[in-house]
DNA sequence: TCAAATAAATGACTCGTAGTCATTACATGA
DNA sequence: TCATGTAATGACTACGAGTCATTTATTTGA
């Protein structure tokens, strides 16, 4: 019976249209201010068939956090694949993260919101959804240490899963910062965000390979 | 004419009992669903007197967020008052940064928060408090990080307040992360948050005294 | 001391939006 | 062609942010 199983093709795509929608709006107007009308009316569906597929707004926006965190690990991928040593590919991670960031602006700060929003009343489903891409994203930074550990160009002293989440955070927070305040660096301080960044793996650098 | 200044410090006392209210109702029930009403039923007020001391919903929660910052600065403050050198004032900051996310959870995250939420619409005066409170906390970092430079325990090749940046990125995305997934860490990655906070410390250090 | 003037506080009200649900339109299979 | 299940609709409800005409309290000065 291939009925049911087109039907469930068609929900799948009813929901990534509904997404689509939802990506225009909410980046364009700001998700506090966007409205599930809008929405609905953008992706020319009634309201409440967007709540046929989508419990909540919450749920919605946890989509756009999971397409976010799909896109980052295929720029993460990337990156990795062009490098042959293990700091090699950390550092090209690392860029990969800052390019992320700026050719994908509303993704990463959906991303950030998404890190620091109490989840109050969150959807669960949804939720692990996107506990499970982030865990996919880290797994990668994983593997480049352990690759690195081995190859000799990574100090072997380190745990790699402990690396990675601190790696994580540590760039995570400086992106964010730099995406908040980078006007505020570039007039007040004469700072251009890149040195930044590259002060970043400068001493990510030192203190990945030094013991 | 005294009468003027006494009304102007009544005023600040309504304002500061109505932030008093609101951080509980905030903090016990979530900043999303708590309401007004709530705030101004714990304020022992009317709705509409909230208004007359603070334009909107997110004025009180940029005040929360100011009030924050301000006790984080004095958690700074103490840290490095303790501290003769310049490398180890920097590390009580840490250390100071990560005890104020344990202690003051809440307050915290409103800072977290406050920081990657869209400022779509925000009240423009009580945004520009928040950003000055920001900044006294940077300032503390900077002097601790040119004292290391002057006495030798901090690489002079730096410059402070980029490091600074650098540094507040890396370490409110570093707790923002344990505050995020502590119990993850835990629980299925057997791994104890201050671990990491060590282990920044230990990579921190590497990169800010060899150079 | 009291009346007018000014300031502070109130709460019923409006307005907008998230989420619901009885109803309608459509697809499928007999 | 009809019966049954599934998808879609949009008018409706519930609720909360923010307003404002009215009331209450305080100050002034005659």
């Amino acid at each position: 019976m291939g009925i049911t199983e087109r039907r469930e093709r068609e929900k799948e795509r009813r929901k990534n249209e509904i997404l689509n929608a939802a990506e225009k709006v909410f980046f364009t107007r700001g998700i506090a201010v966007a409205t599930m009308d809008e929405v609905a009316e953008k992706a020319e569906l009634s309201k409440g068939t967007l709540y046929l597929y989508f419990p909540s707004k919450q749920a919605v926006y946890f989509g756009l956090a999971e397409r976010a965190l799909i896109k980052l690990k295929q720029f993460f991928l990337d990156a990795v694949a062009q490098k042959k040593s293990g700091i090699d590919k950390i550092r090209a991670i690392g860029e990969a993260y800052y390019r992320f960031s700026k050719e994908h602006r509303d993704y990463f700060q959906t991303i950030a919101h998404w890190e620091t929003t109490e989840m109050e009343f969150a959807d669960e489903t949804v939720m692990m959804q996107c506990h499970e891409a982030g865990r996919d994203v880290q797994e990668i930074v994983v593997k480049a240490l352990t690759t690195g550990m081995q190859d000799g160009s990574i100090r072997n002293d380190l745990d790699p899963v402990k690396t990675a989440f601190l790696l994580e955070g540590q760039m995570t927070g400086l992106i964010q910062m730099i995406s908040r305040e980078e006007k505020h660096l570039k007039m007040m301080d004469h700072i251009d965000p890149q040195e930044l960044v590259e002060l970043f793996y400068e001493m990510t650098y030192q203190s990945l390979t030094v013991k």
